[in-house]
DNA sequence: GCTGAACCATAGCGTTGCTATGGCATGATG
DNA sequence: CATCATGCCATAGCAACGCTATGGTTCAGC
């Protein structure tokens, strides 16, 4: 189900750089300062990426080409997508990350404010509910327990249900996700 | 956004229990078999707290209630669900997990049945989707990144969000779901 | 040219998972 | 009853781990 990797270790990775393992205390801290650093460097490059998801007139579209970019951006670098939820160290600045998670919540916002939702739709509460099921889709599938082939249709249902659940219309929404996923 | 925790050790475990770390390696066969004990019984104790939960004759209830006791078991001992997803063991036995997982299929094949959803509907898809929220919302709860209050709410409506772009009717499936939860 | 700070290579400490070895039970066999 | 074989565990020790102490090197500023 999962696969075991072998451990990353302090001496394994300056060994063929030329330097010694005290460069990674003098630079980072330390191991928990090294991990920390890949997490920061995670979050940093997964906001750099939906930030350059384009604004369009279709706010639906845009929250579906969010999670696409998400998608991607964890599928091509699955071991930092791992880091960045690893536990084994404390994640100092959290902005890249609130940065990330507030493009969801403005297309959520800029959708309802385009009609496409009901009125009492909370933005933020939508962002989430896309959020932790696209999370949990993409881990299991980053983990080797989906498969691959199965995250962009699965994905698109899912994206779709919550936002046809949320006052969109149920073919338009479907459309604007799948035009999404097909662009991506 | 994630704390550290110590690490577990071998010579930490054994110490009061009179035993040594010898005994580690003759019943568990090492660290690794032990981690891999550790995620058996997690699935184990899972499954077995699935297959308590009885069958009504709202299965779209029961699919709910299949939710509600995942997330219990999970929230009860977040440490084990940590394990049980950890990639540093392999699971020898994907019995207890399948067996798990056929629960929900079984609920989602029996709402088919029922009429409450679209002929077309496949149960393993939905099921996937409805595990993949469920573990998403769970993982960043257990992870301290989401607070448990939102847990339930958010659960909630992703599932009837779910059920009902299956084809349920919205306010049919909502109370179904809702009372899943509130009876758990 | 001198000084001070910043940086890093080396050596070593305590701890980790793991293995080799030997002692101690228990149970079958003659 | 004596003997041997087998399974199990405590002890000791090994290689490797993260980390720290220390001393050497480099380079800017006066």
């Amino acid at each position: 189900m999962l696969a075991a990797r072998e451990p990353v270790t302090l001496r394994a990775l300056v060994e063929g750089t030329g330097a010694s393992t005290m460069a990674v205390y003098t630079h980072f801290g330390g191991m928990p300062g090294l991990w920390s650093a890949v997490r920061q460097e995670g979050f940093t490059r997964l906001a750099a990426r939906l930030a350059a998801v384009p604004r369009t007139d279709d706010a639906v579209h845009d929250l579906a080409a969010l999670g696409v970019a998400y998608a991607r951006s964890a599928l091509e670098h699955p071991e930092l997508y791992r880091a960045m939820f690893d536990a084994r160290a404390d994640l100092a600045d959290e902005a890249a990350a609130d940065a990330a998670f507030d493009r969801l919540v403005d297309a959520a916002a800029r959708a309802r404010e385009e009609g496409r939702l009901d009125p009492g739709t909370d933005p933020r509460t939508l962002a989430t509910q896309v959020w932790a099921a696209g999370h949990g889709l993409v881990s299991l599938v980053v983990q080797g327990v989906l498969p691959a082939e199965v995250l962009a249709p699965l994905a698109t249902g899912t994206t779709a249900a919550l936002l046809t659940a949320a006052g969109d219309d149920a073919g338009r929404c479907r459309a604007s996700v799948e035009r999404a996923w097909a662009a991506g």
